[in-house]
DNA sequence: TTGAAAGCGCTAACAG
DNA sequence: CTGTTAGCGCTTTCAA
């Protein structure tokens, strides 16, 4: 509403000083040429009025902001808040604020097209360059310096940070392999991601490669949310022949799998193996073996990048890619007689 | 940098549609007074060309911007995540999105002062109103609708939400003087806050109806941060005659608390009673016992309470106090010996 | 139903 | 060293 009524402006402080409008703006931006006496007079009033430029009318003259855009699609979803974590240190030690923006929802305005609207309106209006996290579109039309951390695609047009997801899925499978276990259960990830897609391939080729005929019946589509896993895990225990153990997708799908698990008396993990990956706080807390991903140094380094792209540096490399970690915190052997809804 | 350079103005739209600009910001902002055809026209070619309003030019004329604007000091912080999880529900509900800024640190500029900047920022360029959590300022100089969630002082002159934390502090100590505890070690929150006195009061009076004699001793200064919460144990814990029970004055405290007693072989709770403040994530699936409030629910209803304000609607009242409630996750009697490093 | 024109608050030449 | 001036992209009278 009356956004501007007893706003202080520029001009404002020019009249109160008794200079011009172009003698505060010169001070406001630590120009040179100002006479030592005049800045001072100029600091003075604006610290009496209380004057706070106006971003809007600072950057449509487009001039440097000193911030960074953000947009998530979802700030209370696990996995951002990591990734969050991340960009906030890497911003706390920079001269840059953040501008986060987010519509609350992923599936409130989630297509490309929507992205691209937003990364628009930071770019071109109020910050000096934008991370965008999870991103799905393969190319962003803006001049400014962009940074994806975790793009849904393979490969697109601009710099970003993403894990090896097929390395990361080889990790898992190894461990639960060389605990001996030859049934493990698969729940998979969105359909339409590129990291879901590396994951399972991850798994395929673990299996092949340890001699283990894949069983289509061990592979379950999940969508990287704990209900998917929750109804996947169900499906995996009721199997006739159920696994025992089982690679879910991420921590959320794995926390899903522990709810159900737990609803069923099925201890994890001395009945049942689980394996997640993400290595978010809550599958910390809950004792759960994790690929780590690094969530955190994804987003720090993608701040870091956006920085050198603002001040005009070059890339090392466009794309950068995060070596994965086993975390082992809990671990069991295949027992005899797996688990099962129907034992 | 080239914030600009290609970006597609309000100009190029007219051009292409052969229309003014005028005609385009009509069409733009659903202006009844416009030719079916012309509005057709207009719109495909917005559609085509990718146009993106500029936030900066249109917010400058003063107009409805749809963004609710969020400051948070640190967004890695625990607590700011969970009262950052009910905004952001309220917003996907809404027709609004959000805008958070932070400078990703408290120590960065944490002053009143510059709370008053951040704030005038937002509301006079781009935001239709401002959530402002932990504020420190006693007033905000701004016509644009404010609402604070758990303010640093007591009685501020705007909207805001606030636990009740004399209640809250009296919760966690009937229920462990309940448990037989006698000697109960206070782990203090930060000195200039409202939040930390009321606090206090609650652990003091609850003493006295208990009929317990108040050890200062038993006393300790914390600041609302782990790492004072460990040295504060520590020194609980190393008195000639320990405390059987602390209680911390928020969760990030008790996390402290956990850490130090792990260190120590001093078992939670099977050795000593511990009580926390607010139910953030880590506490919960730590087990440890908290007086919840609702950092979630208080900052959903300060962004419902602010959806109010920019419509117009008079509050209910212009501050909500959370009634809080404790969420028994462990418990013990105290011991004959309690537990202390010396022995 | 549309266009021309006046600014919103600010910065960046260009004179002086 | 400082003031004048011309816009940035947009909305909003006011005429046509």
């Amino acid at each position: 509403m009356a956004n501007k009524k007893n706003a202080v402006t520029i001009q404002d402080v020019a009249k109160t000083a008794g200079v011009s409008v172009s003698t505060v703006s010169r001070v406001l931006n630590n120009k040179v040429d100002v006479a030592d006496e005049t800045q001072r007079v100029v600091l003075r009033v604006i610290d009496e009025l209380g004057y706070t430029s106006s971003l809007a009318a600072r950057s449509m003259r487009s001039r440097k902001t000193n911030l960074i855009g953000l947009v998530v699609p979802d700030i209370g979803f696990p996995y951002s808040i990591e990734i969050m974590k991340g960009i906030n240190q890497a911003i706390a030690e920079s001269f840059f604020d953040l501008l986060l923006y987010t519509t609350g929802d992923i599936h409130k305005n989630a297509t490309a097209f929507r992205e691209q609207h937003v990364v628009t309106l930071l770019s071109k209006s109020i910050t000096d360059g934008v991370i965008i996290v999870a991103s799905a579109a393969a190319d962003f039309q803006t001049d400014a310096p962009i940074v994806s951390v975790d793009p849904h695609i393979a490969n697109p047009n601009y710099p970003c940070v993403h894990a090896k997801n097929y390395q990361g899925a080889a990790q898992a499978m190894e461990y639960l392999i060389k605990l001996g276990h030859r049934r493990i259960g698969f729940i998979s990830g969105r359909r339409d991601l590129e990291s879901a897609d590396r994951r399972m391939s991850g798994y395929r080729d673990s299996l092949k490669k340890a001699g283990i005929e894949l069983d289509p019946m061990l592979i379950t589509q999940g969508d990287y949310t704990s209900p998917a896993g929750y109804d996947c895990t169900r499906e995996l225990l009721s199997l006739p022949n159920p696994p025992t153990a089982i690679f879910a997708a991420n921590d959320q799908t794995a926390i899903g799998t522990y709810q159900a698990a737990e609803e069923l008396g099925i201890r994890i993990p001395e009945d049942l193996s689980v394996v997640g990956f993400d290595n978010i706080s809550e599958a910390k807390y809950m004792g759960l073996t994790t690929v780590d991903q690094f969530l955190a140094s994804m987003g720090f380094i993608a701040t870091q990048m956006l920085f050198r792209l603002i001040n005009g540096e070059p890339l090392d490399e466009k794309t950068h890619k995060m070596p994965t970690q086993l975390v082992e915190r809990t671990s069991c052997q295949p027992k005899k007689n797996p688990p099962s809804i129907n034992t």
